[in-house]
DNA sequence: ACAAAAGTGTTAGAATTACACCCATGG
DNA sequence: CCATGGGTGTAATTCTAACACTTTTGT
């Protein structure tokens, strides 16, 4: 039977203690003028990975993010013309390189406008997805530029929980995990200058096979 | 362009101290007379999940069983001929239940044979979904019978887990958990006779959201 | 009476949470 | 000198993990 396998894509970034994923708009019909996010169908030799890929790169000229699948979405009523699969997956786009990102495709998750297809639901689960992944895993930190002061990072873990969190407590459980390397280097925006950091943890480490988690 | 998508299923269950998953006979080439699990292609107008459910029954004649999607392999080398991309999906089969699948499919994952496709590392990644799964969710409990001793349920988790855990520890907080119903009824299969319990939770709980986990 | 699995509490250590003040800088 | 965000420690509580003996039954 005919089906089209498409990848689609919610691209997150943080940006003004706000969540955004990247939309863009429909040229084609069905549902033309519509405002979507990225897709592509996959090519005869490339794998979903690699379509995921070749698309973050289209839309974001970005290479080395963080992508994880996130679900497969096959009702056959998704689509209203034909029969199309999707599988979505998510990506995470440091605040600094996401400015770089031509057009203005930038939403914040709380002020979706209609979209195409069943395009709603998707962010709506890896907004679900990427709270959770936030728990056990260094996810949160490929939200950040390379170097980044505690109060960003915390702010990053703020805006995706959606709840604040207490400054002492965050420091002392970050200090524990020993997966920041403190740098010689201040950021003088605000008043006093903030000490700067690097991640040094492996991208894609799971904390819980380590016993470790984050406790927010 | 022309690709195929199918639902695979990896069907846990738990037996003498083992977790098995359902495995079937591959009839046609390529991989003719390899063991497979189970799979089908999807129809005109069901949905994903719809296909997984059907395949269910008609392997175990199973309804009513936990399902959850698992991820999609689309490797375009994975089938030999064809361009097939298939959505994995896994089920948790009550033991008694299992008991009742007709062939002889149930393998220990310990000692699986060699299988078509890239089923095998479906499989291992099913067994890791499983594993981290049963940390904060109530999946446990769809390998059992309706009733069951504290025991049963144990050695449930320690299969799947790979390892002993300590009773008294247990015990306590399956009590502190309040989702199970003790019963006024006794299993007098050993010696001391136990005592059988119900899940009463809702089915597809994530303790997690109620700030509850298994600390396994 | 003995073997086998059921059942039951306590305690030490670890992790989490709540909480308040001083510091360095720019304006 | 003052407003702003950066930075720091402790104490109470909760959770986890280690640990051993008694009970009930079938043989």
């Amino acid at each position: 039977m005919r089906i089209q396998v498409t990848v689609d894509l919610v691209i997150f970034t943080v940006h003004e203690s706000a969540l955004k994923v990247l939309l863009v708009k429909r040229s084609a019909r069905p549902f033309k003028g519509r405002m979507e996010i990225p897709g592509v169908v996959i090519r005869k030799n490339e794998s979903l990975e690699q379509a995921a890929l070749r698309e973050m790169t289209e839309e974001t000229s970005a290479h080395q993010v963080y992508l994880e699948q996130l679900y497969s979405f096959g009702d056959p009523r998704r689509h209203p013309c034909n029969r199309v699969v999707t599988v979505a997956y998510y990506a995470l786009l440091p605040a600094d390189r996401a400015q770089q990102v031509s057009g203005n495709g930038w939403r914040n998750v709380d002020q979706l406008p209609p979209l195409a297809f069943d395009h709603r639901r998707i962010i709506d689960y890896a907004i679900e997805r990427l709270r959770n992944k936030l728990e056990y895993s260094t996810a949160g930190f490929q939200l950040l530029p390379k170097k980044f002061t505690l109060s960003e990072l915390q702010a990053v873990y703020e805006t995706i929980l959606g709840k604040k969190l207490d400054k002492r407590n965050f420091r002392k459980k970050m200090n524990l995990l020993r997966i920041l390397k403190p740098l010689k280097e201040w950021r003088r925006t605000g008043r006093k200058p903030a000490r700067l950091y690097m991640f040094v943890g492996k991208k894609f480490e799971k904390l819980k096979d380590k016993g470790i988690l984050f406790p927010f």
